[in-house]
DNA sequence: AGTCAAACCTGGGCGC
DNA sequence: TGCGCCCAGGTTTGAC
């Protein structure tokens, strides 16, 4: 079935997938077969609220996906691990596990799909997003211009904990999740339990750029697809013939010949080549 | 306060 | 062939 982890490459290549064929459009109402998904307001008041709603605009923070609707008010997707967002004629059969239909005056749905039920929705006023705690304790976008090499050094140095905690750690940088880390610190040459405050200026520096090569690289790549995960417009991503560590186990490293090795780490499972990553 | 594990879920993969 | 078990994973919550 459908497998893949929406980090942040993953929910911008979603998010510009659906831009397009969203805005303009009103949601004329919303079926919600599975009310506990919606955590803010009450599933009763979000059906209400959100008809005759217009879309004007889609953005991202981190891994949640934020449809902004008029007078002030957004709808906020976090994907979580399996959720899925379809754009599809109204007419197409229903996937197994759709949990929330958007009506379009346009003939089709945007439908919200999730086997494991962990994704979640909010409708807010732009002004409330503190409620939401994740999104509020965000750190720096990545990509964005406010992640600077002096703001990773300052904030890095500070951290306590394994380099693998921190990358996954979403108030630190926003976005990044379990295959990326594992990405991000094969490509700096760094072992996932280094404890962060020990790293020279050099080795925070190749981080940071990692960090941004890896992730930039992953959205050029329109994500990484395992098995048929598809965007919202039914295009696979590409990403998945790029990882070097990432599901990797006991495969040569490619930079240099030896195993790569799986352990876990900040209760996670992590890959690593234990030549390359000190 | 800070670290860690459990909880939420389903389906795939494994051993027998 | 099929049953039961374990595992994956982001984030929140609760325990020590």
């Amino acid at each position: 079935m459908e497998s893949y982890l929406p980090e942040l490459p993953e929910v911008e290549t979603i998010r510009r997938s659906l831009r397009s064929k969203l805005i303009g459009q009103t949601i004329t109402s919303v079926q919600l077969h599975l009310p506990k998904i919606v955590k803010m307001p009450s599933p009763e008041a979000f059906i209400e609220t959100i008809a005759g709603k217009e879309i004007q605009d889609l953005d991202r923070r981190g891994k949640y996906l934020l449809v902004r609707l008029n007078d002030g008010l957004v709808l906020v997707f976090h994907l979580r691990m399996t959720g899925q967002l379809l754009y599809c004629p109204a007419a197409d059969p229903m996937a197994k596990h759709t949990h929330a239909i958007f009506e379009l005056p346009n003939g089709y749905h945007l439908r919200f799909v999730d086997m494991r039920q962990f994704g979640t929705l909010y409708l807010v006023k732009e002004e409330d997003f503190a409620l939401i705690k994740g999104l509020w304790t965000l750190g720096p976008e990545p990509l964005g211009a406010d992640f600077t090499p002096e703001s990773f050094r300052k904030s890095i140095s500070k951290r306590k904990g394994n380099l693998k905690q921190v990358l996954l750690n979403q108030s630190f940088v926003a976005g990044i999740g379990n295959i990326y880390a594992d990405e991000i610190l094969f490509a700096s040459g760094l072992h996932p339990e280094r404890p962060a405050h020990t790293l020279s200026e050099e080795e925070q520096e190749r981080l940071y750029h990692s960090i941004r090569k890896v992730i930039q690289a992953a959205i050029d790549h329109r994500g990484t697809s395992f098995r048929n995960y598809v965007d919202g417009q039914g295009v696979a991503g590409g990403h998945q013939l790029y990882l070097q560590v990432y599901r990797k186990t006991g495969k040569p490293c490619q930079s240099c010949g030896e195993y790569i090795q799986r352990k876990r780490v900040a209760g996670r499972s992590s890959h690593f080549c234990p030549r390359c990553q000190k």
